[in-house]
DNA sequence: TAGATTGTTAATCGATTAACAATC
DNA sequence: TAGATTGTTAATCGATTAACAATC
């Protein structure tokens, strides 16, 4: 173990063990196999060990994991153990999305704070929250100490905030904007697209209704 | 060639290309190398034209790719050359932020209806549309023919929606609710999960500020 | 104890990247 | 033609899965 670094696969699948332990723990099930989980998972069960094993050991032989303890462990691993305060960027449809989104507080996921640069919004009340000046934001986060922060503003303006957040503490950005942001090598940067979501899911979807009958457009030169 | 799956890593990336080539259109460029298209993408040369390499043959060598056949390519590839209709089941928060999405138009991603279960909202204007019963969804899709579904529903009621979106005809589905989805094998599912990329940034951006001094959080049995 | 299930090693699988002959 | 860049093959890398000794 000692210096592997974990697999980011391995990350993205342990927030949905925590699910499914929470779920279990929800319907009042107290142990559960890697078995059981990969049958409520869909992830294989040797998958599943596997990616605990980068963290240490937290089952019983011919046992199982308990549910409420594992819970706590991943909550641990993924620093959901405490508060996380959150710097959302951008007071438009996105933003309304996430400081409405109910499942955050069950995460001790928290949105501290959010900013705006339309001095129309700057003031209002968004959520819980009001509406920031952009321009404070270094000076707020002073307080607040956040690490993570949210992008949901126009693709033109997702590098300024990029550049901002960074300066403002933050090292873990999750970025809405169609855009590859630029940052130094110690923030790391998620992007969510709707648009590439729903590009795969379009050539999925229609490449399933032609059954593979052929090629999917065969290109060629003519093309160019 | 012939009788390879293109892998999903692939399809992702197509769109990423997509975005790059449609910036360099806007800003006058004609032709593009693959060298050209990582130094925007961040996405290694060789694995660009490996990527399209399942799909034909786009390039002249010693050349590049003229940008506006790449992106009719591209758009072919993906079906976003044609207007593709879109079902979106629920008209909350996520749902708002999606119908008021400025970026799905220039890619011929149209939400062609909106569909909820309360009849305090049925009936209602959202975005350009009229929020219509759930109980309609297979006749109206009838007419509209949409292969794509987005469920945007909580958690509880995301599988009677996604049997109902299949049954309505829908082959694609992108999925914000927090659950795991049975479809057929024919359907494809991608999942939207805000909570999960927090999770992986709170590991990432925590992990950070540590520099990685020792280990995650040992665990051990006293964790059990 | 016998049965079950873990943690981990080794084998498999698939995806990424480097290298280069073909070609514009 | 010489220089540049493609498409593709082969090498590398990393992630997934099967198998099994250790152990509750």
């Amino acid at each position: 173990m000692t210096e592997t670094r974990v697999p980011i696969p391995t990350l993205e699948r342990l927030a949905i063990y925590l699910r499914v332990l929470l779920d279990a723990h929800e319907a009042g099930i107290q142990t559960l196999s890697s078995q059981e989980v990969e049958q409520h998972s869909g992830i294989n069960a040797a998958q599943f060990r596997k990616d605990l094993s980068y963290f240490g050991e937290f089952g019983k032989p011919g046992v199982g994991y308990s549910v409420e303890g594992l819970i706590q462990c991943i909550e641990r691993i993924l620093r959901l153990d405490a508060e996380q305060p959150i710097l959302l960027v951008g007071a438009g449809n996105i933003g309304a999305a996430l400081v409405g989104y109910p499942n955050f507080q069950a995460h001790r996921l928290r949105i501290a704070a959010v900013f705006d640069n339309n001095f129309v919004k700057i003031g209002r009340p968004f959520g819980d929250l009001v509406i920031e000046d952009i321009a404070r934001i270094r000076e707020i986060n002073a307080t607040i100490g956040a690490r993570l922060g949210i992008i949901a503003v126009p693709a033109h303006a997702a590098q300024e905030v990029a550049d901002l957040l960074v300066e403002a503490g933050v090292t873990g950005i999750l970025n809405f904007a169609p855009t590859i942001l630029r940052v130094p090598p110690h923030v790391h940067v998620r992007n969510v697209s709707f648009l590439q979501e729903l590009a795969v899911l379009s050539y999925q979807a229609v490449e399933e209704s032609l059954c593979m009958n052929g090629q999917a457009s065969r290109g060629g030169k003519d093309a160019v």
